[in-house]
DNA sequence: ACGAAAATCACCCATCCGGGTGACGCGCCG
DNA sequence: CGGCGCGTCACCCGGATGGGTGATTTTCGT
């Protein structure tokens, strides 16, 4: 019968530092402008130096959004190894699972494993008793939410996550 | 056998008109600021109506970055209608897609659409032949990728969705 | 109103899958 | 040395799945 665990994932964000440095940032042009202020306005005039100054905070407000707003979606997949350590998944059977998504029979996947297919039924059977699922759609829903294998858009460049 | 259909998708992305309206938004602003520039500048001190006008531009920068790069992202999953108007997929046939990612067996799926599991049977065996799938993991596996269901991630609120 | 498309259901059949049990070899650790 | 975990493989069996064909009814557009 199934163990019936459970598990949960939280997703980390820090982008406070960085809207900490940008506002430094900006108050170190503010700074800088108004010391030269009385010679540029001088040289340019008062109207092109405010528009000057419009076009800069314009350039730097669009740096600070992007800033801000590109942290959470370049996420690029790390795997929960918590988790995996937690379910008791073997290396093995976590190849399996990552081969399970490409939606080969067991046969298939043991020809491409070289390994028998009864080999891969018991890895799968092993599986499906660790994930608590009952059917190999239900063991990639669940492997995905579990994060333990990379779900469609994810970036799967760097899989050197390790969060536990 | 199957009908050896073949898709591709592009993704849209239509930021275009939201950078030119924030530019004509700026020049507004700045139209404004100059119209009204020689009055505030006595009344506040040109050093302070610099200040605001930074202010104010940087608030409208930041306001730009994150509409900008907001697009992407937090795309909240339209629907691929063309693909599915291209490989012909019925109204039930997408259902059974639907509620394929469930895990369930035909006969759940039966029980719950409330009809008999050779109907889902046949549904499902046009959906295999139509997403040229061998399988039901294949079959999820294509129709996330041509965006027919979210993946798990997508944002599942609005599904208006329809881009034709 | 007619016809095409869609939806529904049925049956057969070969294969696959999931569940269960048992076994053998290997490496590791107490 | 004796377990223990892991990987590998085998067998049986009931049910699910995939493929194919046929039929009837409902829906919908012209």
């Amino acid at each position: 019968m199934s163990s019936g665990r459970r598990f949960t994932l939280r997703t980390p964000r820090g982008w406070l530092p960085i809207a900490l440095t940008g506002l430094a940032l900006a108050l170190a042009v503010f700074a800088l402008e108004w010391l030269e202020y009385r010679f540029w306005s001088r040289a340019l005039g008062v109207e092109t130096f405010i528009a000057l100054v419009g076009t800069g905070c314009i350039g730097l407000g669009i740096w600070l959004g992007v800033r801000l707003t590109r942290q959470a979606p370049a996420r690029p997949f790390q795997r929960n190894d918590a988790a995996i350590r937690t379910l008791g998944l073997t290396p093995r059977e976590l190849e399996v699972l990552e081969a399970l998504v490409g939606g080969g029979s067991n046969k298939v996947l043991a020809r491409q494993r070289g390994v028998s297919p009864n080999t891969v039924k018991t890895h799968m059977a092993r599986l499906f008793d660790k994930l608590d699922a009952s059917g190999r759609v239900q063991a990639i829903e669940t492997a995905r939410t579990l994060r333990l294998i990379p779900a469609p858009g994810d970036r799967t460049g760097d899989l050197s996550g390790t969060n536990g």
